[in-house]
DNA sequence: ATCTATTGATGAGGTTACCTCACTATGAGG
DNA sequence: CCTCATAGTGAGGTAACCTCATCAATAGAT
């Protein structure tokens, strides 16, 4: 009776291992909701969080290169820079070669956060991964390292 | 002069892995869109998606037993639950033993859908993993779970 | 047995984080 | 200089959450 699971196309030859892909989204839905904990006491929404990494690592970004790092519309990246502004963590400059163009850069203060943040957040991922052996974790880096590079080179 | 990263604290002897987070999120991005482009073709919101697969595989839920899988509140999953019922692939059967609560079910329409996406979703689930060596799957597979796991215990 | 507190679902209404479309100012190419 | 494209933003909309109030039904105490 094949416990409760009723029809099951794709099944036999490939195994196809559905888990997989689930244990990486409930991992990731931990790490997600720690981080966003983590951005609280700032209170910085996620976008906002990875907008001011973006700006404070790098250089200073045009605001719609900066949407496109978040991969969402222009129009919602003033949005979240408008919140980094307000915080006085992050400030607009003109592009002095393309007047229609402004550049979003971190202040002190919001590479001081920034680098706060950082700090929490990697406090954060070493609670999670803590019980995992040194060996497991170069494994599990290699893998999905080998991973991410793999989607990246055949599109 | 350190690349362009400032003042960074939280280093030296503990290495912490921020890139080991960074690597489960962008695998799961990656799933996640996938997945939500994978319900497109049925109209249901990854939640939606998830209720499904819910009630389809084991037997019948609570609405409110439903919230709590799902993470969110009860009120919400009132709303999940009525695009389901609207597109025929569940019904709200009473409790007979408890006369405030209702009973979400799948239909054989909706069972059948879920079979459907989870078809879907693994051949999707494939694509991306379809680089890794036999080796690497096991080993990820069985890191993860140890991860999830130890997650759950300790709290 | 009834009274009270709790619980399950939902109506009403609000928030947030997105989106598209239109507009303005600027730049680039004939 | 005239047209067309581009960068950012105002206006307005939507989807998916939320909390709080409500109503029926249950459970526990007196």
């Amino acid at each position: 009776m094949y416990s409760a699971r009723g029809l099951d196309p794709a099944r036999d030859d490939q195994k196809v291992e559905p888990a997989l892909a689930d244990l990486v989204l409930a991992v990731s839905r931990r790490l997600r909701r720690r981080w966003a904990d983590g951005l609280a006491p700032w209170g910085l929404s996620p976008h906002q969080g990875r907008a001011l990494r973006a700006v404070s690592h790098g250089e200073r970004l045009r605001l719609g290169d900066l949407a496109a790092e978040l991969r969402i519309a222009p129009r919602s990246a003033t949005e979240v820079v408008d919140g980094l502004a307000e915080l006085g963590l992050v400030v607009r400059v003109p592009d002095p070669s393309d007047r229609r163009a402004t550049y979003v850069e971190a202040t002190e203060a919001g590479r001081r956060t920034n680098a706060e943040i950082i700090a929490t957040r990697n406090a954060d991922a070493e609670t999670v991964f803590a019980h995992l052996p040194q060996a497991d974790r170069t494994a599990l880096e290699r893998i999905l390292r080998d991973l991410v590079d793999a989607a990246d080179s055949p599109r």
